[in-house]
DNA sequence: GTTAGCATGTAAGGAGTTACATGATTTT
DNA sequence: AAAATCATGTAACTCCTTACATGCTAAC
């Protein structure tokens, strides 16, 4: 009655632990560390979140007992791994190309697992998160030439700057919806496929 | 016992209602102007924030009765405006120059509110946010060179992205820096004072 | 042998959203 | 007279953080 989490954080633990099974406090620091500037978490929303998952039987526990290697700085207790309804869930969550996947809480998380991701279903993301930012921009563009007379240097310079961030992302899209779209095309190419041909993937 | 937000919103109001008094809806709407492509506001948060100020007795309201004005399309309900105590309660939080003032949530606020802030409070927090940026670029470029190799493609194109807007911002800091540093250290020129003089002021 | 980092958790609460409920006024 | 927008509010809920509590292991 209270579950359903369509949060960030199961899709961010859900993909990490596609890669490898991992227990909670490593998992926390690959979180932060794949996210980047973009999220943390902190351990008072990991745990409970991976309870939940366990719960749903989305992921399962390895429990090592006591402390059997004495080499390498490893010493975990509980190790995390997907099921099988876990990897289903988790291409569930891939699947999904609606609002939750472009706007700016989720749009990051989906972004970083791209590499599990349907071509078509990248495309319709990269796609519905560049409308997303023109419509902010129109909205954004259309304050300023109403009030730009009234406004001190400040809020001008706050305004110009938020702009340009959007623009930026904008372009940042662009090129990669262009990227996308050439490899996404090519004959006898399929999705995800990504090896080395001219110049495409060396976008920065 | 559950008051005392020292809340982006309360900032933001203060502020806002500092230039003239206004009502709710109208009261949202610049909020999301001003602040632009930082924050958004729902009204299920501005109207609790109004009545708790109005029970702080920082702000006050005045009611219009009816519809007084056949001409011109206001109607107006409530009309809130600032006490002497919240002028008070604002110069207060325009004078934190703490984390609160510089962390991603508060910056923008306090920022656009910089036209009413003493300079060297707004070379503090200016300063306050470079460094905590630079903290996070650190660490950020350290993550990435500690697990480059295992990272996909998009992975690593949404790092560099993050990492590209982050020393984006560190640049914007650095010019405003440097502008405030000009004005303030100026002998004749007092705080806030900005007339035109050579190019600064042009920065953008 | 004590500090630092690894590791797992919980309780309380903060800050805000969504969705709803209601009604006045203006525009079409 | 219907639709849009102005205007004010509330209840329930979400998602996440902070601060705490606990103990193990590695390094100095």
């Amino acid at each position: 009655m209270s579950s359903q989490r369509p949060s960030v954080l199961e899709l961010a633990v859900l993909g990490l632990l596609h890669e490898t099974p991992m227990h909670g406090y490593e998992l926390r620091k690959r979180l932060n560390s794949v996210l980047g500037a973009f999220r943390a978490f902190s351990y008072g929303s990991l745990y409970p979140c991976l309870k939940d998952l366990l719960r749903q039987g989305l992921i399962a526990e390895d429990v090592q007992p006591g402390a059997a290697k004495p080499l390498s700085g490893r010493k975990s207790k509980i190790v995390y791994r997907l099921t099988a309804e876990g990897k289903e869930r988790l291409q569930d969550l891939l699947g999904q190309a609606g609002p939750a996947a472009w706007e700016d809480d989720g749009f990051g998380v989906h972004f970083a697992f791209f590499g599990l991701t349907q071509a078509d279903i990248r495309l319709r993301i990269l796609e519905g998160r560049r409308s997303r930012l023109e419509e902010r921009l129109d909205s954004v563009r259309g304050a300023m030439s109403r009030t730009r007379e009234r406004l001190d240097r400040y809020t001008l310079e706050l305004q110009q700057h938020g702009l340009e961030s959007v623009e930026r992302e904008v372009r940042w899209l662009n090129e990669l919806i262009a990227s996308e779209r050439q490899s996404g095309t090519e004959p006898g190419r399929n999705a995800g496929d990504n090896t080395e041909n001219s110049d495409v993937g060396d976008l920065r």
